[in-house]
DNA sequence: AAATTAAATGCATCATAGTTGCATTTGTGA
DNA sequence: TCACAAATGCAACTATGATGCATTTAATTT
């Protein structure tokens, strides 16, 4: 984790009136240091010295901000994954594609596919959408 | 709940060789007898009288055997829906259209809207789609 | 119809995810 | 550096779901 990184996390807390605590930047930076989503259990053994009732709230806090989404994998487990933009609180715009891969369970996700079009039936009124997959992920594929 | 439609259910159990009893039965009877999906703890307080762990195993072999479909809500909590056709033990079809009503929470199987095609990145190999949508349903749309 | 047996249920117990209240600590702005 | 709201930690609690084992029951066989 780069100086830069860190200041660009330091910056995101102030946007969005946090306090730049410790345990809220290793959340960052944990959940930055990867490329795909991070399930909370996983979550919670990393960030080993923190309290438990502590992570959730910085979860809860971050997912209101709009600086993380939420995301159940197949068994519904919640993951989190930073936010690309575009997103406020209370409102996401998380519409890209959920990879779930049936292997490895890691949860993906696919911001450059954005979803295609289509009509739902009278009465309905959507304001937002979220495609899932699942399948093998590219690691996974290869073995 | 007519003789014909306990008729059906008591073949339907034949056919993947499971006991008739009378919890299975009853929780194919409380789920068809409405239009969105189940929730599990609505589940719970409509089977009084069976035990809690009875019930997650009754789901547990209607989803293995492809009789019940399982949906996590915007809140991860599991609904569940009796499965139209084409599913089997271990190969579900549920690849329609999921509605979440963020009103009244209601699960909507909209079983008639078929996803459109999208290609996946390369390396990403899928087996399964499901697509969410949340807003208003047409009951909360109403008032 | 009675006996047999695998399957299903019930009960006790446990594990994990998530929440709430309250005391203590800490970041930030004055 | 002081004051205070915000954040953390700890204890306790609720809910969902799983597992082991004894008991019951549906379905088959005699
Ligand atoms: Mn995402
Ligand atoms: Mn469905
Ligand atoms: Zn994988
Ligand atoms: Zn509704």
């Amino acid at each position: 984790m780069t100086e830069i990184t860190n200041n660009r996390f330091e910056h995101l807390l102030d946007l969005h009136h946090l306090k730049k605590t410790g345990p809220r930047l290793k959340v960052l930076a944990m959940m930055s240091a990867k490329n795909t989503a991070t399930s909370q259990p996983d979550l919670e053994g990393l960030m080993e010295d923190v309290d438990r009732v502590t992570l959730y709230r910085i979860l809860n806090v971050f997912e209101e901000k709009g600086i993380i989404h939420k995301i159940f994998d197949l068994n519904g487990t919640a993951n989190y994954a930073i936010c690309t933009s575009n997103c406020q609180e209370h409102l996401h715009h998380d519409e890209h594609l959920h990879f779930n891969c049936t292997v490895c369970n890691k949860v993906y996700c696919l911001n450059d596919l954005s979803l295609p079009a289509f009509n739902l039936p009278p009465g309905f009124k959507a304001d937002g959408f979220t495609l899932y997959a699942s399948g093998t992920c590219p690691q996974c594929s290869k073995k």
